[in-house]
DNA sequence: GACTAAAATT
């Protein structure tokens, strides 16, 4: 019989069992009329009839319709089932979940109560059909207290069903009432694994010791959820005490090290695990590893693993080539990312998004939203990703169309728009947009109240700083550390360093963030002497400073004029810390040792780089050199400046007013003629101050004006006020404003809308009410 | 060896 098969088909190339026609009359829609092959198919055709009663075919039936339910091919899995000549319970129950994996009830019901005969697995799968329906727990409990026998997997599927709602009560009574002579680990898995859901590892432990037999996934379970608690130790302990480990049991234990940053623990664990005999690393496992690699910036790690998966063929599941496109996103390799893409047969919305967002942070808009558009399915995520994309380049205006054309809008994609506005520097749209987001009753996250209290410090508008905080309050946000952070930033920009204090002492448990912040508030504000004890405070309260926090040291240093002490500071960073000195800190010492004209140490401190010096150190030399007319240096700084960078004005700028202060008109010039030949436009210089909660703005505009001369006279007068109040003059943005209003620097002309400013600075300062440098704010900012 | 239950991932 078998050899007629061979007829039908010369790509068969060894005998196939009678389930071979049968899936034949399926899945080539071969009618019995059909099969015209005369006398060989109808032996073909009375066989399979009569091995119909085959249990073969039947299971292959079943499994046939468990698969396609489960790929949601509802249809397909109804057809078969509907033309089997011959059904067992298990079709039936087959039949039954194929309808509750894709929510259809009522059809689970029709099955349940048509099907013949029932066994103790048809009620269990009737169980999980109303389960799964969302609210038919306690249907599902009715069917359970009817059945007249059941078995561990009815225990474990009720209390599942209670856990997933969350009632727990329901849940621990009905493992209570578990027959002890069979209560088998499954029933306390699901138990553990629903307090662990729900963070409750005391309760989860409660279980896991009472249990008289426990498997592996009992012990997975608690590995995982020690791990998740941050209590490594004893995780790995449990793991180590492991009788027997499977391929999830070393992946938990590893994605426990990774997600902590415990990279040594987790690649070592991972090779062991790959000498590990009879446990193979799963896509679970790869997934987790180039997560990893790519939060981590393990690029040599990245890509190792990725020529292991295509060397080995290990086959791509959606989560794993989601995992390497990310990854390579974080790299920066947007090219590799796209080819892992195209190479994928199957994609997801995560696919998508992936690569989209990958786009965006290269900055490559265009080619994300060509993307975007030609996506299958969008959802929230690729929406907020594009209006990010938008917003990350100045095009509000797009991000907003697109935020009106986004069919719901959730409190993400909200923040979303509302801090593009205040990266944009659009403070008030910013505000605005928060009122109707308000209005629209959607909820703000700390992220929308960050990004506003950010939009607060940088216009120096305390009162909305203020509201923002108090919004805070109401949503029972004050705690959030981040939250916390960017009220001390706010605060102390807004030169209120009390409240900045008094929020940064509320704050629970500070991290190196809030450190840094409050000491950077301490220093812009003047006050190095705080800065300076909160740095040792930090220490001695066991943070560990990182970099930026040292810039924050040593720039108190330099607005208090501690040179040595920032000497000190600066040398300990690598002896004591092991910090290596970037670009930044090599500026700042610069800055320091410049203002205190102390040239010979700064030119020798640049000569010890261990990189070429950026523009920053450069500039920093530059501003010193002109503050003690350095002739010679500022010559130097300002040719390597050109060198870095050819496009900016300043350094040309600053020499020539150099040059003119000096009385040397003909080298300014040649300064001046030298710059225009190369037509390097200089962006206005712009100035604005606070009074009276009124933000006043000045721009250098044209030198000629009749008033600047007066104004310059006004905030000399204003400075000195300040000055005479002991008002801090390392402050980098008041000398900044004196050396822009008093003519002493780059910016030498004034504004013009310069009579009705003239009016009201000599109103405020006769008055005393220019308090806006505390209060208010005093800035500089060059476009 | 089919159906029902339990653990790790973007």
């Amino acid at each position: 019989m078998v050899s007629h098969g061979l007829h039908f088909s010369t790509m068969l190339t060894k005998p196939k069992s009678s389930l071979y026609y049968f899936h034949l009359l399926f899945s080539l829609k071969f009618s019995i009329s059909s099969l015209h092959t005369a006398t060989k198919g109808s032996i073909v055709l009375s066989s399979a009839k009569t091995r119909c009663r085959n249990s073969k075919f039947i299971v292959h039936c079943n499994t046939q319709i468990t698969q396609h339910g489960r790929n949601g091919n509802i249809k397909e899995a109804e057809s078969i089932f509907n033309r089997m000549p011959f059904k067992t319970t298990v079709s039936w129950t087959a039949m039954l979940t194929a309808y509750a994996e894709n929510r259809n009830i009522s059809k689970a019901r029709e099955v349940f109560a048509k099907m013949p005969e029932r066994t103790i697995s048809s009620y269990n799968a009737m169980i999980t059909a109303y389960n799964k329906n969302g609210c038919m727990v306690d249907e599902a409990y009715e069917l359970f207290c009817n059945m007249s026998e059941r078995d561990a997997v009815s225990y474990a599927t009720m209390i599942t069903g209670y856990v997933s709602k969350g009632r727990f009560d329901k849940a621990l009574e009905i493992y209570e009432s578990t027959p002890g002579e069979w209560r088998e680990p499954v029933c306390s898995n699901v138990l553990i694994n629903g307090y662990l859901k729900v963070g409750r590892l005391d309760m989860a432990i409660g279980i896991f010791e009472g249990m008289v037999r426990r498997d592996v996934v009992s012990l997975s379970l608690m590995v995982d959820g020690y791990c998740k608690s941050g209590r490594i130790m004893e995780a790995r302990k449990l793991f180590d005490e492991m009788v027997e480990r499977n391929v999830v049991t070393w992946t938990t234990m590893i994605n426990g090290y990774l997600k902590m940053g415990y990279l040594i623990d987790g690649f070592g664990l991972f090779s062991m695990m790959r000498k590990e005999k009879g446990v193979l690393v799963n896509s679970t496992t790869l997934t987790i590893i180039f997560e990893a690699c790519g939060h981590f910036d393990r690029y040599r790690e990245g890509i190792q693993m990725h020529g292991l998966v295509l060397k080995s063929g290990f086959e791509f599941c959606v989560f794993l080539g989601n995992s390497i496109i990310t990854m390579y996103c974080r790299f920066g390799c947007i090219g590799a990312a796209n080819l892992v893409f195209d190479m994928m047969t199957r994609k997801d919305l995560v696919s998508w998004n992936s690569l989209i967002m990958g786009y965006v942070q290269e900055n490559e808009t265009e080619k994300a939203y060509e993307l975007f558009e030609k996506m299958p399915r969008k959802d929230v995520v690729s929406w907020t990703t594009m209006i990010m994309g938008f917003s990350g380049e100045g095009q509000t205006d797009k991000a907003i169309e697109l935020f009106t054309m986004m069919p719901e809008k959730d409190d993400v994609a909200w923040t979303v728009v509302i801090s593009g506005f205040v990266s944009n520097e659009m403070y008030e749209e910013a505000f605005s947009w928060f009122t109707d987001m308000l209005q629209k009753s959607v909820k703000p996250n700390s992220l929308t109240l960050s990004s506003l209290l950010s939009a607060s410090a940088n216009s120096a508008i305390l009162s909305n700083g203020q509201q923002i905080h108090a919004q805070a309050i109401k949503m029972c946000l004050e705690l959030d550390l981040s939250i916390q952070n960017s009220l001390v930033s706010m605060y102390s920009k807004c030169g209120n360093v009390v409240d900045a204090n008094q929020v940064f002492i509320s704050i629970a448990e500070p991290n190196v963030v809030s450190f840094n912040t409050m000491i950077v508030g301490f220093a812009q504000n003047g006050f190095g002497e705080e800065a300076l004890n909160l740095f040792g405070k930090m220490q001695s309260e066991g943070q560990e400073p990182n970099p930026i926090t040292f810039l924050a040291v040593l720039s108190a240093c330099t607005h208090v004029g501690l040179i040595e002490v920032g000497w000190e500071v600066f040398k300990s960073m690598k002896s004591l810390y092991n910090i290596e000195p970037g670009p930044d800190h090599y500026s700042c010492m610069v800055d320091l040792l410049g203002r205190a004209g102390l040239f010979d140490k700064a030119v020798d401190l640049i000569h010890s780089m261990p990189f070429d010096p950026h523009s920053g150190v450069w500039g920093a030399l530059l501003g010193a050199s002109m503050t003690h007319l350095r002739v010679d240096l500022a010559k130097l700084a300002a040719q390597q400046l050109i060198k870095l960078e050819p496009d900016s004005a300043t350094p040309y700028v600053v020499l020539s007013n150099l040059y003119t202060i000096l009385g040397k008109k003909k080298e300014g010039d040649k300064v001046r003629m030298d710059k225009k030949s190369k037509r390097i436009q200089k962006s206005p210089g712009c100035s604005w101050l606070i009074v009276k909660d009124k933000v006043h703005l000045f721009l250098s505009g044209d030198q000629s004006h009749k008033d600047s001369e007066e104004i310059r006279v006004t905030l000399r007068t204003i400075m000195k006020e300040m000055e005479e109040q002991a008002c801090d003059l390392f402050n980098p943005d008041l000398t900044l404003v004196l050396d822009v209003f008093c003519g002493f620097s780059n910016v030498n002309k004034m504004p013009s809308p310069s009579l009705a400013t003239v009016a009201f600075l000599k109103d405020a300062s006769l008055n005393k009410k220019y308090d806006g440098y505390k209060n208010s704010g005093l800035a500089l900012s060059f476009p």
